[in-house]
DNA sequence: CATTGTCGTAACTGGATTGGTTACATTAAG
DNA sequence: CTTAATGTAACCAATCCAGTTACGACAATG
């Protein structure tokens, strides 16, 4: 089943800070986006990092420290977030290797794979559709 | 990360019942199919006891007992097969509720809610169009 | 230069999920 | 009645993940 919620955190970390920039504020800290989110700061910071490790966030330190995006609302796709946040593979094959004296068990790895292959692209296509500034845009009108 | 290889599996236990069957044999035991997917006979008749009750396989108890397709293999999509067996959306929302007194909380659930949906109808768009015999073929070809 | 507020990150925990395994009742052919 | 298979419950081990605690690193400020 899906536990994939990482996304939607990370979107909604990432429009949190979006919003508070655009209010004039210079950095957002873990412990303002957690209590937004309703979570730890921790896991927050974690989240984060994978999303500076991207290039879509950045943070300071010290005192007055906390975080900013690196570009611009409208340069930020969740396409960009889900590939900073999901590294692996929407669908897996066999965790253990099938029969190689099989027909089956030799062919279908391949077969399969190029099916997913075809529905990432799909999925893909369809995330990059929306930029962060689209999602700060949604979530003012769903108030 | 995607523990997903449910979906896999199915299709490798659908496409081996096919074989079998268009090879001028009436059922597949689960134990033939295990030692195909390289697995336990018990696991492959959990996940054909959910294809069965989504109307993709059919079984016979007693001796001579085993498992066969409902439908030919054209009639058979991926998408029929994902549904059967992955009933959870792809997508969650946050495991813990945002903060509603927060503009940010209240609203990026119902802003990401359309995107997951967009992205969902994508999804199932390509499934839909590779049906188990394409799969069959595919598994052929490999060799 | 000491204080202070925040990030960075490791380590541990508890809960949930999952695949595998064993066990045994049920079924129907021969 | 015997036999070969499904149907299903129960349990285990491994894995994953969010949450939590703890503490070091860092930089602004007075």
């Amino acid at each position: 089943m899906s536990a994939n919620s990482k996304l939607t955190v990370a979107a909604h970390a990432l429009a949190w800070i979006g919003l508070y920039q655009r209010r004039g504020h210079e950095v957002a800290t873990s412990e303002q986006i957690a209590a937004s989110v309703n979570t730890n700061p921790v896991v927050i910071r974690r989240l984060l990092a994978e999303l500076r490790k991207a290039g879509l966030a950045d943070s300071r330190r010290g005192v007055g420290a906390g975080w900013m995006l690196s570009r611009e609302p409208t340069a930020i796709t969740l396409l960009d977030v889900y590939e900073a946040v999901e590294p692996g593979p929407l669908f897996a094959l066999h965790r253990s290797t099938p029969n190689p004296e099989c027909v089956v068990g030799r062919g279908i790895g391949p077969a399969m794979t190029t099916v997913y292959d075809d529905v990432e692209t799909a999925l893909r296509k369809e995330l990059a559709k929306t930029t962060l500034e689209d999602v700060l845009r949604g979530v003012l009108n769903a108030t």
